[in-house]
DNA sequence: GTGGGGCGTCCCGCGCGGGGAGGGTCAACA
DNA sequence: TGTTGACCCTCCCCGCGCGGGACGCCCCAC
């Protein structure tokens, strides 16, 4: 029942690597490994033998980092952690990480929904359409961003919007529902354009906001209800569609806000808009 | 802004695996290597150039594996789920992960607890006591198991343990709190043979149950508030007072139940004793 | 027929952990 | 005094799921 038979193990006021896993229950090559990363050096390190030496005051340390590689925190990161000596500033770099953890759970949830809905033996039909869309200008907020970046840039870019043209007071209120604009590579590539933008009649250009004219495009629209992220569903429906009725896409997706966070914090009562541009392949 | 200028794209009834990408939101990387792990088969494969078609029917599949991976299941989990015919039977697998997921946020939870506590700037000092226990016969249920299946064999060898003594019935209820020991190579290997037990006077045997006798130790004993999976921290504190006492470790851990989930479904309630084996290396 | 996009395969990288080989070190024992 | 056995070291490989890049063929519109 000894652990280590045939040694000493003296816990003298360093102990060896093996003591030290022991304590903290980190495995003896992740210890290795946080040396080499320069997240938790030993105390003493011989030169001769390359043996490491822990200060038992190394302890906590050991057991914030388990926690926060629980949590997932990334090497670096709970390397920032660790070297910060102010606990305030420690404090705010684990609630940064913690907000994190509750926008992927936000993102969990959604998948669960859609899956549910996905599964569900009895789909509910979808209602696509076809749109003629005129041209139409409008005030917009541009900018080439990463896929999983979108969720954050879209609530800045929308906030940015709206306190804009209200502040412009030109008009008495926005003339419509907001709208978006997606690049196909942003799906296929995970990184590309994207748009949001309200209509506008003489759209200022103020700060990350400027006039933007979209061109007129035949869309097959349809609505889909629930957070934004669960919208592929709905654009495979649409994409089925189109197939089916003999339609090619023909550029990036447009989507209108019918109903969305400013509305409601219930995502699941946000409907949205998704369409489709489309080519005409049999007139 | 046509995504593919240059070529037709009828969008037949089949799909080259570029639209199928456009209309899954799924890269071509990723549809092809879905391929290869046989998740998602091309409906066709161009025997001489090697081209994937995709039927528009397998829109639906792509979009619950795009799902499941969001969820973090891994993908021959995902296989098994899309490969199942039966409804009932997918909803179960899917249900199952739903319930592996709850089990991961009840992990980061505590993590999250812990790790307040263990940053905390104002710690509460812990009270270590170093006890003698005899020699003592318990009915118990032990197993080797890895350290991540700690938890759920936990759940069902106590169970167990409890359906068979009140059975039993041979004492008016167990004589005291339900204990576990833990092998270190549990913590240090992630796989290791855990106890938990029940002391009984005449302990039965049947089923996992059987009896067992623990040895006489000397025990540094101190008590952790909270989750278990969080005793770690408690533990890392007994062990700075292991080296500061001059004491060495002697054995696999001891922990005693005194308050835990028969009592209360509250985890900040429970209260548990752990003790680790010492030697004496100065008399 | 030619150009440029699509598509194919192959290999490598990431982050974090584990497995295993091969060899040096240290203490207790005969 | 040597032997034994646990301990420790370094180094390389594998796993997961995804992406990047190189390289070459295919196919269609012009």
């Amino acid at each position: 029942m000894d652990p280590h038979p045939g040694r000493g193990c003296t816990l003298a006021d360093v102990l060896a690597i093996g003591d030290f896993s022991r304590l903290t229950h980190l495995s003896v090559r992740t210890l290795r490994r946080y040396h080499e990363a320069g997240l938790l050096v030993p105390a003493r390190v011989d030169a001769a033998t390359g043996y490491r030496s822990y200060d038992p005051d190394q302890i906590p340390t050991a057991q914030v980092i388990h926690r926060l590689r629980e949590l997932d925190v990334p090497l670096p990161d709970v390397r920032r952690v660790v070297e910060s000596p102010d606990p305030e500033e420690r404090a705010a770099l684990v609630a940064r990480h913690l907000r994190r953890l509750e926008a992927e759970l936000d993102r969990t949830r959604a998948a669960v929904s859609s899956l549910r809905r996905l599964l569900d033996p009895e789909p509910a039909p979808l209602a696509v359409e076809l749109r003629a869309v005129g041209e139409q200008t409008v005030a917009a907020v541009a900018a080439e961003v990463d896929a999983g970046d979108v969720p954050a840039w879209y609530a800045g870019a929308m906030a940015e919007l709206a306190a804009v043209l209200t502040a412009d007071g030109a008009d008495a209120g926005p003339g419509g529902p907001a709208g978006g604009v997606y690049d196909n590579a942003l799906f296929e590539e995970g990184r590309g354009r994207a748009v949001v933008h309200r209509p506008c009649p003489d759209p200022p250009r103020r700060g990350r906001v400027h006039p933007l004219t979209l061109p007129a495009v035949e869309l097959a629209v349809a609505t889909h209800v629930g957070p934004h992220d669960a919208s592929d569903v709905t654009y495979g429906e649409v994409g089925r569609w189109l197939v089916d009725n003999a339609l090619t896409v023909a550029g990036p997706v447009r989507e209108t806000y019918l109903v969305g966070p400013p509305d409601t914090d219930d995502p699941a009562a946000w409907r949205t808009e998704v369409g489709w541009p489309v080519f005409r392949v049999v007139p």
